[in-house]
DNA sequence: CCTTATCTGCAAATCATTTGCAATAAGACG
DNA sequence: CGTCTTATTGCAAATGATTTGCAGATAAGG
């Protein structure tokens, strides 16, 4: 049933696109890391993913891990973001496709992310416009506390970062 | 009119309280340090703390400023954040009295920070937890945009940090 | 295949922040 | 008001995350 093109996701696809236009090349490493990138639920930083991918190709390097993730940020397809709590490390977010700005929750006990709408947002954007003034062109919201899982456990799940 | 007695800020107030209780000593540098976050309205970094001070006190050294604000942080009176687009470095945020959590608007033009209360929050926490459930301890919300004078003035006032 | 500009690996540099240690100075007590 | 104890400082060196210069490797087009 399935043929032999790589049945990449869509963050490699998009990444391919970009390659294209910009006579940028598509390399191993970069296909790798794009992979892990995509099936990483939970914001991985540059390490984490260097970690992830070594197995496959342990000559990478993880100054070409940050390369990627700093060109993928540039295209767009790809947002750093810092929680709190944590060294002084970025974390990076693929940009899923048409999934508009969300935001994210984060567990204090097993250090999960998870992302959600807040479409109320909305409303206080255009209050805040209106009290001072000038434009709000995005907003970030993080909301930190324990998950339903490491709740009910007593908040001492294991960490999964 | 005016005693002797040092006319101290709220912030300045409250580290000496903590001082008392725990034994720990008010010193020049640490004074200084105090008066010049407490007169910051725009979340300084440690280093513009640093430079603020040094003409005071030409003594003083970057490490004392970290450890004054990493102590002040330990101590509840200042939290550090981090904004987009900047450096990793950490902004300070002394916390003001009873100002519960409050909020952040940056302005990607003179880099101003103000601040301000979004009482919706609330539902949007509640939401979440009724959609996930687990429990929601904080929140942090920043808004990036033009503020109202660069937005007039066509964004190009001049940045302030 | 061959060419060539883009990428990579490696090592060294940079930036923000932290830490070890000896010297300094609060502030309690006599 | 001097003395003593120990918290705090200055300095220099260490750390952790990320970036960069450069020579060699390798995609991708002819």
């Amino acid at each position: 049933m399935n043929r032999k093109s790589a049945p990449s996701d869509p963050l490699t696809r998009h990444a391919v696109q970009t390659l294209s236009s910009t006579g940028g090349r598509m390399t191993t490493q970069r296909r790798l890391i794009l992979a892990a990138l995509a099936a990483s639920p939970n914001h991985p930083t540059a390490e984490e993913l260097y970690h992830q991918v070594l197995p496959k190709n342990p000559a990478l390097n993880l100054s070409t891990v940050y390369r990627t993730l700093r060109w993928l940020e540039q295209e767009g397809l790809v947002n750093s973001r810092h929680f709190e709590g944590e060294p002084h490390q970025d974390r990076f977010d693929p940009v899923a496709d048409e999934k508009a700005d969300h935001h994210h929750f984060r567990c204090r006990a097993c250090n999960r992310i998870i992302e959600f709408d807040a479409p109320l947002l909305e409303q206080v954007k255009q209050i805040f416009t209106r009290q001072q003034g000038g434009q709000v062109e995005s907003a970030a919201l993080v909301l930190y506390g324990l998950c339903a899982d490491c709740a009910a456990a007593g908040s001492d799940s294991a960490p999964v970062p």
